[in-house]
DNA sequence: CGCAAACTTGAGCGTACTCAAGCGCAGTGG
DNA sequence: CCACTGCGCTTGAGTACGCTCAAGTTTGCG
């Protein structure tokens, strides 16, 4: 059994990521939690590869996590990233279709797919939990799909802000990933990201305490921006 | 930019659309079958609303569907195209987060959620088939991330006409939709769709027996933008 | 045949990219 | 204590790719 209050982070690491607001229902994590094993993975080591055998499923119980897709030449999509209580490697074929890496130093749980379909073969609810997960990603992954095809360079950071600040339950965001990583997560360079921030910060809708360190002034000018 | 109402009014003859080379597994397929309705899409009418009750999930026997989503200033972004065979509407949330339209006139299998539940207890296969065929499409989604984040306007027409290709099994594609609704998926301009059709065409990689039926005279080129 | 919609093509513009410095902070060692 | 170094971030100048605005052409159907 994980309570939340196990679920500290790691003390070598400056950077406190507090639980999202909402989690999935507790029983199907539960559930999960007792099947599975705890991994460290220090800052920017892989966790699988694209092409590997999709045999385990994870969830973030410290940490930051971004699953990331290479074109040949080098460009970089970040598809997603993954904060403390959130699950990722949940895939239909046999093969990660993307990497999974850690942003941060952090603590997974790892829970095998054979052990994971075992309990599944028990517990019909906990496959309705699973596929509601899934259902909720391809969610995600659709919103932002409009985001990168529709939204303007200062739409695409103040949206980006928005998500952070809901999912860090504050007005104040610790951001555990550096610029690069949101510039490929919102299909922009890192100077555009950079530049965009700036501007958000002279308009007063932001304030920066530091760079990774970000303060909600004024939700308006950002909510008007996220159409 | 188009308004709704404005979207491709013009009535073309009725468009031919062959079965995908490789549907689902058809046991499940065919246990929706026996619980489905059917219905009869007119072109361009709405199946389903963003906000709507996500009461049914669809699957398409003949014609094309998009998915769509709209921003407020009528700024469009296109999820995805199902063709004959492909399954949609299956959703996480209480309410459809997208709206569904038909291209062409088409006709869908129609399956209510709480019949479709009702199957899912007596059958746990079922439920499994429901989970990868949702974990398909979200694969299908991040792959669209990286088209819509990272590639170049070429690069995101090759890619299409190749996945439609693919889905047609052949080397000519029949395209049920219109420039403005290719437009809206690449996250590009109509125009750009345009003239960027004829670029492929004046390299000798694609030739159009009309606009709407293209035949791949060369991969190779398409295959290389496709990265 | 005639009209409207869909598609194509052209010219000029603007947003975000590229290339290139410059800045700021943390860690290190003299 | 302060220079030094490395890294991440910011800022600047010029460019290019795709967008906007505006015809022109083709297609399909009444």
């Amino acid at each position: 059994m994980l309570s939340h209050a196990e679920l500290g982070r790691t003390p070598t690491q400056p950077i406190r990521l507090p639980l999202p607001p909402r989690s999935q229902p507790a029983s199907a994590e539960d559930d999960l939690a007792t099947i599975g094993t705890r991994q460290n993975v220090e800052r920017n080591r892989e966790i699988y590869a694209e092409g590997d055998a999709a045999d385990r499923v994870f969830r973030v119980l410290s940490g930051a996590v971004r699953t990331v897709q290479l074109l040949e030449d080098g460009r970089r999509q970040v598809n997603a990233f993954y904060l403390a209580g959130e699950m990722f490697g949940l895939e239909a074929g046999e093969t990660y279709r993307f990497s999974a890496e850690a942003i941060v130093p952090s603590t997974l749980l790892v829970v095998r797919r054979d052990r994971l379909a075992r309990q599944l073969a028990a517990r019909p609810a906990l496959a309705g939990a699973l596929w509601r997960m899934t259902a909720r990603e391809l969610e995600r992954a659709r919103a932002h799909l409009t985001l990168l095809g529709r939204k303007t360079a200062v739409e695409r950071v103040a949206s980006f802000l928005m998500s952070m600040a809901e999912r860090s339950a504050g007005e104040t965001i610790e951001l555990p990933m550096g610029r690069q990583d949101i510039a490929d997560f919102l299909g922009l360079t890192i100077e555009t990201v950079s530049r965009t921030i700036s501007l958000l910060e002279e308009r007063r809708a932001i304030e920066l305490a530091s760079a990774r360190c970000i303060r909600i002034r004024d939700r308006r000018p950002l909510a008007a921006m996220n159409a």
